[in-house]
DNA sequence: GATACCGCTTTGGGATACCAAACTGGTATC
DNA sequence: GATACCAGTTTGGTATCCCAAAGCGGTATC
């Protein structure tokens, strides 16, 4: 693999990861020692970045995008109405039989599995649901509206019982789907959704304290 | 301005106004003499341009995108969800007076309106209409896909009636978030987006023969 | 003590040199 | 005539170097 695309890999995964806090501030001579790349792939994988969100100018210089509370709603709104779209697509195909490999892939979820892989199955059940639509803009969107979600979803505060009910959320949508009820997935998609952001966003704003004694930086609704 | 900021506004202006042709191979070294900057903005602007789907990779090189017929038919499907959505929430606000502006956009535009205004303030439309939704990430969407559809739109062979038409459309949906009709408004723009679709992907259908003629790649949909 | 000033350092923007892989065109071989 | 092969060229990927501007301290001045 090219230099380009490890570093912008690394750098994402660092940022997500939280390695790199919230907005820290990222010097391209840093990035390069970092990763023992020379400053040209340094500048190419920051340009990506940004274009995902996760990085922004900051005046001359580069930082990590901060946890951006009025962003979250905004992003909610986003994915309402691409996701919906997709979700109607995908229950008016005639072949549906996408959606037993997705309901497969939350049942891969138990008791014992880490907390990583329910983060990222919880996205990628709404990343591969927009898949098979077939149409690639809708799924450009909420991939990268869940990458933009990620790191305040990791952060937010998930009890059992929330996961819980998000994964029978999940289940409920793919059935829907799968009788081919476009209203019905629409609904319950639209309701997950907003269940979801309200949840967030309370918990964030409930530990904004907590995250900013981590050097996070957090921007109010 | 910096010569990274300019070769990309050059660059895309040069893809937009078909001077570089759809499908035509680009090299690094052209840009570089053709806008008398380095290699460094040059690949800051290509690397820009790539996410905005106006050139893309071809193994090694890079090349101008293609007229893509099929994808015109997903980014109406795209535009349809962000844009209906944007229009609900916009129909929604207490204070709607923004509409006036993009009717005062249109009306700007009479008979001795060169082409190229008339272009421009059709997408503008559908951008400025998202604009006051005031959501960043609906806005986005829609100038994405404005973006991605200019070049085609470009080359539509548009009548007098149908410019008409549309016009007419467009003030038929102003009206309807006048008063705050998102029910009216949605299914007025979802119908025009759609007949905007149709006459597009007919129009190139019909035109793909001449199209090609001008060394334009035209992806079949 | 506050502030204006000055020199050093850091940093991103740009230019250039080098390399390996891919491409090209011609040639030799069958 | 078709094909395999080889040298020369082109091209994107990478590393470095230079520069101007912004940031930072320390100091002198009031």
């Amino acid at each position: 693999m090219s230099q380009m695309q490890n570093v912008e890999r690394q750098l994402r995964e660092m940022i997500l990861g939280l390695e790199i806090g919230p907005g820290e501030r990222l010097t391209e001579r840093w990035i390069e020692s970092r990763f023992g790349a020379s400053r040209t792939p340094v500048r190419a994988a920051l340009l990506r970045l940004e274009t995902e969100g996760l990085i922004g100018r900051d005046g001359r210089g580069w930082t990590v995008a901060p946890i951006n509370l009025a962003e979250l709603g905004q992003i909610a709104v986003y994915r309402e109405a691409v996701e919906v779209a997709a979700v109607r697509l995908t229950a008016a195909l005639e072949d549906r039989s996408g959606v037993e490999v997705i309901a497969a892939m939350l049942d891969s979820c138990d008791a014992d599995t880490p907390r990583e892989e329910w983060h990222r199955v919880g996205m990628d059940f709404h990343i591969e649901l927009a898949r098979l639509s077939g149409n690639e803009f809708l799924l450009r969107a909420v991939r990268d509206a869940m990458t933009r979600l990620s790191r305040a979803r990791w952060l937010e505060v998930r009890d059992e019982a929330a996961l819980g009910r998000a994964w029978a959320e999940h289940h409920q949508i793919l059935a829907a789907v799968r009788t081919g009820d476009a209203d019905a997935a629409a609904r319950l998609l639209s309701a997950h959704i907003a269940g979801s952001r309200d949840r967030l966003v309370a918990s964030l704003h409930d530990d904004r304290r907590g995250l900013r004694a981590r050097g996070f930086a957090v921007v109010a609704a």
